[in-house]
DNA sequence: ATAAACCCGGTACCTTGGTATAGAGTCAAG
DNA sequence: CTTGACTCTATACCAAGGTACCGGGTTTAT
């Protein structure tokens, strides 16, 4: 090998946690850049794509999409890009997520009415929550 | 027509503010029973259609999927079920709910501290975002 | 009586984030 | 040198909740 560090796709895989099929997809959506090849084919990682797959991970815990995520990195590789530019997509993130978490709380106080409304008891004939989901 | 309150499949729709194919897929799906038929093959509803599209709508909202809405709709056709089962599907939504609240507050945490983390200033390289997402 | 509006079934398509399968070629160990 | 593990591409499939198109038949309004 020319290069000590060259990974495989299944060595990749295995680094980082994810499947095989998951990584040639990444390479699909521009997510992951296309490595070097042997002559017979087989996709060579660098080191650098084991902190790219991390990249990917850590921001989809904190809620971005991978069209999000290829437009993080691609923010990232423009040159005049500042950190304010990345800055302001977390905080439209923030507000995405809080929007959401308001909707739940809502969906949550009507789940919380409708149950208490019901005793519990009898047939479904008589069930609050059955009326209350009827009758708009 | 025999019955004066029998409904077009678009005027359901119409009533109901939802699409013809929508109505066409939830009775495939088993979510709207399928309705009696003209001799030319068209689709004929009675007033009950309406509620039972009211039934879905409204726990669509509450965050039931169609397949829970489907599994609410059996339960209240089968003889001997309760009240109480019905209100414990609610609460089943509500643990899931809090759960989906919890995860999206962590989230809307992290976020948080990355983009206090970060000035605003300087070029991407020295972004403390990009940074914390790439190392794990 | 004819055009507009409606409806039919079947199939394909969309999003998101992957996963699976098939059929073939390649690499490493015994 | 053969077997098993690995990789390749291309294509299809999954959940969820619909939406769209096609080629035809029906109903209604003028």
């Amino acid at each position: 090998m020319k290069n000590p560090n060259a990974l495989t796709i299944g060595k990749l895989a295995r680094h980082g946690g994810v499947n095989i099929m998951t990584i040639r997809y990444y390479e699909r959506r521009g997510l992951l850049p296309a490595p070097t090849r042997t002559a017979s084919g087989y996709r060579l990682y660098a080191d650098d794509a084991v902190r790219r797959l991390q990249f990917i991970r850590q921001s989809q815990l904190l809620g971005f999409s991978l069209t999000e995520i290829q437009d993080l990195l691609s923010l990232r590789m423009q040159p005049g890009t500042t950190c304010a530019d990345i800055r302001s997509r977390a905080k439209e993130k923030i507000g995405a997520v809080e929007k959401k978490i308001e909707d739940l709380e809502r969906i949550k106080n009507a789940l919380t009415g409708l149950a208490s409304a019901c005793r519990g008891k009898g047939p479904t004939a008589e069930c609050p929550i059955l009326e209350a989901l009827e009758t708009k």
